[in-house]
DNA sequence: CGCAGTTTGTTTATCGGAGGCACAAAGCAA
DNA sequence: TTGCTTTGTGCCTCCGATAAACAAACTGCG
């Protein structure tokens, strides 16, 4: 009796590397598949043919323009047009926000988020859910799985956030679990996860934006109030043994600085975030107006021609400079990425920024780590999309037959 | 033709986790290898046979006194009695120390360590391969590899170390290349691989002592001068992107503190070390004697019966706890483990530090992290061998081979 | 235009490393 | 002694990959 082989028998194992490579840009052709996955032309074939049957992808035997190239022209793998999508919320101090995004971190639709929040978290996730449903419902697309960011550490495994404060949210607020009952309400037969919103921006930064390639990213970003850290490692967001890790708000950066509701003074979480800045230059904040905001027209519009808000700017620069090193002699990253305010105060004086990093961390080498503004839109929102694909990327067809 | 298989067709890939399981002494049995590896009872009996051929273990098949168990009793796995070993050394303030440890970090022969070091980092490390060559030729046991820790920050991947000050070596010595040229030269043809000290300890620590079984393993140590940090994620010793990594000593556990090297003033390092201990209390060390030695007495014989101790040693442990709660928050371990003076001042008042650590981190929960003392003597050299033991571990038929 | 050279995609045979299953072995309890 | 339970081993099969040969598509050159 011989070998009869009818059925897909190769490509198995190697589909879910192959899937990732597609979604973070790093496979444009089945040449290139075929060498970064370290297996033969035969088991590429087989995996693209089968990404292809799954849905996910198309192959396009036009020529690739490839000028100065020598040989058979390779088939373009291109993220297919139709494919299924995971739905993405988001949560904040003033609204929240959803999205469909699709394989490539490509957000396909946005629902224009609500302006107000209410305090009682079903109430709001039953909202967005209802927002992102509808989405889903015009575009007609396949639902792979549904992600959430919220301004709060996640406890993982039970999905509870810690310290929603910033949504006068009860404290160890079930939120995955009410997340996916309001699914299953709006119709939605997908699995539902919730991380922190700056986790999941570090996680989008790393695979589709000015994280790409780190093996040792470090996020620090400002929402509208207080500061988050995220800690990407080799590819996989670092969350500690709890969800809580990366609580970077308390580190102290100057020892005389204002109370903090931690108990101590100075911290980065009072130092640094929009609130530190306007009062710094003198200004009092609109508390009508988004604060974020009101920093933002600070660096853009005062920053070159008012002293104070210059001086102001320095001193919450080198407050986090100070942070930042403290992190840089802990973690030794390779790369960082700042968000929010932090990412215009880098921008408004970013040698300022490097410099005082670099002195205050202890090796010159780690001191000269790349310091970077964050490149996407909506992070958050595709990296709670993240969470979701997660499961399709480790194992593409368990993840899509049910 | 049908399928004649001669040689051994199976456990090739489960080898090294089982090698693993036997080393860390989760797989007293054959029966335990086959559920802990999640392959079939084939498979393990291939496994624990290729192993037994390559002269790691033996298998001892006298009933295993095991009263009140059913059915047919499982041979006994245990680790050869004349397998290979790693010759390991260790560099330290007051001198250095050389052993041969075999599989499981078990020390099987130590040489008495010189008490003096040189400023030259060849004459020293010349001198302990010496006197760890003897010790492989007298055991006339087969040796894998080689291994060295220093009190120092050794940079990935050239293997240099950057702050080796307790030594007064030069800052970026090649350690890692003097190290294999001393091994050459005194006809050791085993590969050198070199860690920092409290690095090496927390590695030892996880896989044979008090941190066996945690996820996210902090390590935090003093030695005769300085306070190092570690951590084990997943059972791999995370070093950062440069070797860098946890850094802690220059964690500032007091605004107003005294002032430290490194520019600052009130660090961990210079807050919780045997000198500020000794200062604390009041007593004006013995330059010539070990400053551990004496730090260690004070907490032994005068914490109980003199009050100045006792309020030097609780401010100090106060510290600590502060430093070890940045920690906390940032990396969120799920225990953490302490050594050295560190781990004196645990056992002095270990509800003290507790409480402190549970108080200034920000989570009840992560709060209630154990911290416990560390079990294994001399930790730092059972982790050096565990760096050469690495590749047996991932790869024994590699390994074995040349 | 035709041909050599280069790279890509596909087909077929084969191989390596595991699982499945039946059976033997070694203990305990009645 | 007879069951019952658990462990160790041999034989077959299956899955997922590699290897090798071949076909296809493009460049460059005479």
């Amino acid at each position: 009796m011989t070998h009869t082989r009818t059925r897909l028998d190769r490509g198995r194992n190697a589909l879910g590397p192959a899937l990732e490579l597609v979604h973070t840009g790093r496979a444009p052709t089945r040449a290139v598949l075929t060498t970064e996955l370290g297996v033969t032309r035969a088991t590429a074939g087989a995996v693209a043919g089968e990404l292809q049957t799954l849905g996910l992808i198309t192959v396009d035997s036009r020529p690739s323009a490839a000028p100065g190239s020598q040989g058979r022209p390779s088939h373009r793998l291109a993220i297919a047009d139709n494919g299924p999508v995971a739905l993405a919320a988001q949560v904040h101090a003033d609204g929240f926000r959803a999205a469909l995004v699709g394989l490539g971190g490509r957000i396909v639709a946005t629902a224009p988020g609500c302006m107000t929040v209410d305090a009682d978290p079903a109430q709001v996730l039953g909202e967005v859910v209802a927002a992102a449903a509808a989405l889903l419902r015009d575009s007609g697309r396949r639902c792979i799985g549904a992600g959430l960011a919220v301004p709060s550490a996640v406890a993982e495994p039970d999905g509870t956030a810690l310290n929603p404060l910033h949504l006068a949210w009860p404290a160890g607020a079930p939120v995955r679990e009410i997340f996916t009952t309001c699914l299953a309400e709006a119709g939605v037969t997908a699995p539902g996860f919730c991380g922190n919103d700056v986790n999941l921006a570090a996680l989008a930064e790393h695979r589709h934006g000015a994280g790409q390639g780190a093996q040792h990213l470090l996020c620090v970003a400002t929402g509208h109030r207080g500061v988050g850290g995220a800690l990407v490692l080799d590819g996989r967001l670092h969350t500690g043994s709890a969800g809580l890790a990366l609580e970077v708000g308390h580190l102290t950066v100057d020892p005389q600085g204002r109370p903090c509701h931690c108990g101590s003074r100075g911290c980065l979480d009072v130092e640094t975030d929009p609130l530190a800045l306007l009062e710094a230059a003198g200004r009092t904040p609109d508390p009508a107006g988004s604060l974020l905001d009101q920093a933002h027209h600070l660096l853009r519009a005062d920053y070159a021609t008012d002293p104070a808000a210059r001086a102001a700017t320095d001193t919450v620069i080198d407050r986090l400079g100070l942070g930042l090193a403290g992190l840089v002699n802990i973690l030794n990253p390779d790369r960082i990425i700042l968000g929010g305010l932090h990412r215009r105060l880098l921008e408004a004086d970013p040698d300022r920024l490097r410099a005082v990093v670099e002195e205050r961390s202890l090796w010159g080498r780690s001191g000269s780590v790349p310091i970077l503004p964050c490149t996407l839109d909506h992070n958050s929102l595709v990296g709670a999309a993240e969470l979701a694909w997660q499961p399709v990327l480790d194992d593409p067809l368990a993840a899509l037959a049910a």
